[in-house]
DNA sequence: ATAAATGCAAAGGGTTTGCAAAGGC
DNA sequence: GCCTTTGCAAACCCTTTGCATTTAT
């Protein structure tokens, strides 16, 4: 309940506000995932894990990614790679993506366009829009200068 | 080579032109998929050849869904379902998707605006577009009145 | 005859689950 | 102390692969 500063106190409290416990192994995940300035997958965020000395097991990786999408501070994404990607909720009210198909880079942005038309279609089709996803895919200047 | 009127028969000359086997089970596979209306599983194209009578194994599925993806007369969609959906691409020249959280009914249509401004979008961020796949998620009429 | 496709079962990758031990509250 | 989380390994789901056998050409 109490307004605290970093997203990773968000979530702390978000944890005591239903008395559930707030383990080193929880915050150590949300650390990551909060510091992070890309779209981690659950590998990644074991990984990282291991190489600052935190030992945490896998289970208790997606069982603690599962809280946070439960608390709404981080989002899932789904870039049709064959794993689940995460990132924290925070910085991304709501926004596309752009994939490289070369190189694999992911570029964000927002279009109000978009949203504004998503939300007609939907309401169009009689239904009621909760959220939709744009992913575009092409190549990057680079890869094309590549040709790799 | 040859201009034929089906799908299958377009597929069956794709293989032909290429001195590939055209098997029962090929051709069994192509049937029920362009024959489907909707996005099918892997699972469910299986499900579908054994109620036929055909029966065709899980591998030879999927081996069989390579090719017809590699022949253009297929397209896969991955809807986050953690497995892939696969449908003909006869009907489909480029189209949305528009899923209900409720009842998972999928629904497709077409807007130019989105293309175009995905093409836009990807080219100011100094892409070549390929390719772009928008999904709305929302409810449908009847799952907001049923409330389930 | 030859090269490719099939079927089965085992392997594979990402994710989940069961259960005893550990740890917040 | 009670109840939840952790860790480990086994289980799971979808998909792929190895290999002996069948089949189209």
């Amino acid at each position: 309940m109490a307004a605290d500063d970093t997203v990773v106190d968000r979530f702390t409290s978000w944890l005591r506000d239903r008395g559930l416990p707030v383990t080193a192994q929880r915050v150590a995940v949300a650390e990551v995932l909060f510091e992070a300035d890309r779209h981690l997958s659950a590998e990644e965020i074991a990984a990282e894990l291991n190489g600052r000395g935190s030992k945490v097991g896998t289970a208790t990786v997606y069982r603690t990614l599962d809280v946070l999408l439960e608390s709404g501070l981080v989002v899932e994404r789904d870039f049709g790679e064959g794993f689940r990607r995460f990132e924290s909720a925070r910085d991304v009210p709501q926004h596309e993506h752009l994939i490289c198909t070369g190189c694999g880079r992911v570029e964000e942005f927002r279009d109000d366009r978009i949203e504004r038309i998503a939300g007609e279609l939907a309401e169009s089709r009689g239904f009621t829009r909760e959220r939709h996803r744009l992913v575009i895919y092409g190549r990057c200047r680079s890869c094309r200068a590549a040709n790799s």
